[in-house]
DNA sequence: CATGAATGAGTTTTCATTCAT
DNA sequence: TATGAATGAAAACTCATTCAT
């Protein structure tokens, strides 16, 4: 590798600067917030020159809209492959919450990054289209479920709000520390969900 | 160059342009962040100088402190005031789950702004200190819940996790504005996190 | 007047600083053309931060075109104030000539920046009808005189282009040092003038 | 990627890249100013990288000099090529005149360029001493005139200002468009330009 | 108390120039 | 020769903060 003694002109490997900006704006915004984060503190995070972010990213926004697209699509992806479509609804309904909650465990600073980037002003259409079109396929199963009478009769919205926002709640909690996230806890608290949610 | 309504000297109500700070700030800050928003559009919208701020706090920091040490004392009131402590436990968990999505629908910025800022790195020691504060007396709830053998033997950490979690989610959806929050599904809803913890 | 040892929110006279501010660029914009004139350099001349500049002006674009409108009307002005219109023709453009060069020689800096930033692509809308407002009536004049048979049956135009652009060349010839503009060679000059144009 | 038809080391014609730098940079820097075209800009146009440029020009000033140099001669070339150094003065004179303006609309960015960075705080001393150097001829040229009294006795600066300004100014409007320099007016024009300076 | 003009460090962004390939 | 990624100083502009009035 030889770091600190490249200098101009040296390309590293294609696509290690890209991937070193993304990185360190993924950490400075997930930690400080899209305004509390300078540019300089990016390109020094990224061992980059503050004009080399501008080689690969048209401006500090289309940066952060980058960023927010690629974990959004990378989570997304997560939650699809191979899910168990076919399964009983129950199946499935475990499945999605325990793909997010490991995807969660997983890359802990990305998702904070987009629960803390969700429907901020900065993100363009593109973004926001990309939420639009990946809050779908969750929608869709939660309303079987409630067609087939294995669900409260609760809007789907509603019933996504609360399984989906227990787990953002424990989620936080064990990022602040107060709360180990074992294994044995999450599959219980998966169940604390399903019961909240079941007929 | 015709002057306003008021000039210099002539006093308003005592106090009447700090809570047009506080105002000011806490509309801005819940919209656009701490970073987001400038103290020259703080003072733009608190239709005071810029330089009034600083008469009553000392920094930007000290704005959002002060900002945020109200609302979390406002919401801890808001929870206390009259708490059924002799009631049922059940009762109880009730109430704290019910008043806390009622001031979070009465005061919608409010909540926004503590939930925004819950943990930043510009809190102080002193924000810091009260958060824990007041973090006390719902798990002592749950704590005693737990003793009794009424609620899931997690953690309670994890049990208002998941209670209050849900809620959020209600209340973040519904500020979205994908979901109608009415007093039907707050009760529905209450239900399904009842359901959710209960033994 | 205590230069110097003000400091922060002592405001000088009124519209002290703009002035200064407008000065600064005039020479900077006339010498260093628009690109080649920086703000700080701007700031630094009139002797004020570089921020003041935008308390006063909305950005460079503004402040040139500011600069530009000023100047141009400035020049307008002293052409047309008590203009000799019911005189014989061609003691209208011996008066048009002559002020047009007065106006030059007695703010000669002004007249470069105008001559500089003609029809450049930054100056704004406002700026660019003011242009044509202002050249109309020059135009007409010219249109009468031709009207009339006093001048070569040329288009108004070219008209203008010989007898004006004449006096852009000794203009620049005195501004470069070539040629000593004295009140003798003016009006033998505007005497050339004459005879290129006249029938 | 898919490159271009050729690549490194596929020699073009000796110079073909030079000449694009150069074609590429008057274009630009007679539209936008020195200061208002960038090097990348220039290379982008050029179909060249921008560290190309370098190998031909050491820096953006010596790219100017070179290319104001290079349309300076050109320009003297063209007036002086078979000028008909014994023919009668008035013939000489209008030789210089159409020449010039012949130039002109032949080569108008290239004149605009000239015209643009005359006297440019940029040029070195080399560029400098040419413009001298060329205005020579010229000067003697009405200096003759004068001593055989054709012309009026004037300042031969003070000559060459008025028949040259004046060629300026046609040529600056049929460059805004305001006027279409047809070979008729240009001749006419060129009458008129000797009846301003003739005895 | 209140003002708001003024400041200057800091922000985002551009650009002339370099140099490993 | 030629490339173009990389640099970092400098540009335009913003903003928290101060202080004479």
């Amino acid at each position: 590798m030889g770091e600190g003694e490249r200098r101009r002109g040296a390309p590293g490997e294609r696509g290690e600067k890209r991937e070193a900006i993304l990185e360190a704006a993924l950490a400075l915004f997930a930690e400080l917030g899209f305004h509390g984060a300078s540019m300089p503190q990016v390109a020094e995070r990224a061992r980059v020159a503050a004009g080399t972010i501008y080689l690969y990213f048209e401006s500090k926004e289309a940066l952060v809209n980058a960023l927010y697209r690629r974990w959004k699509q990378e989570l997304a992806s997560a939650m699809m492959k191979d899910f168990p479509a076919e399964a009983p609804m129950r199946e499935q309904l475990r499945a999605l919450w325990q793909r997010r909650i490991a995807f969660a465990l997983k890359h802990p600073r990305e998702m904070a990054f987009l629960e803390l980037h969700h429907h901020a002003p900065y993100l363009d259409e593109e973004s926001r289209a990309l939420e639009r079109e990946l809050k779908a396929p969750a929608r869709e199963l939660f309303e079987r479920a409630r067609a087939q009478e294995i669900v409260k009769p609760l809007p789907a919205e509603a019933l996504i709000a609360i399984a989906l926002g227990a787990m953002n709640g424990l989620f936080r909690a064990s990022q602040e520390g107060e709360l180990a996230l074992t294994q044995e806890i999450i599959d219980q608290a998966e169940g604390c969900c399903w019961e909240a949610i079941r007929r």
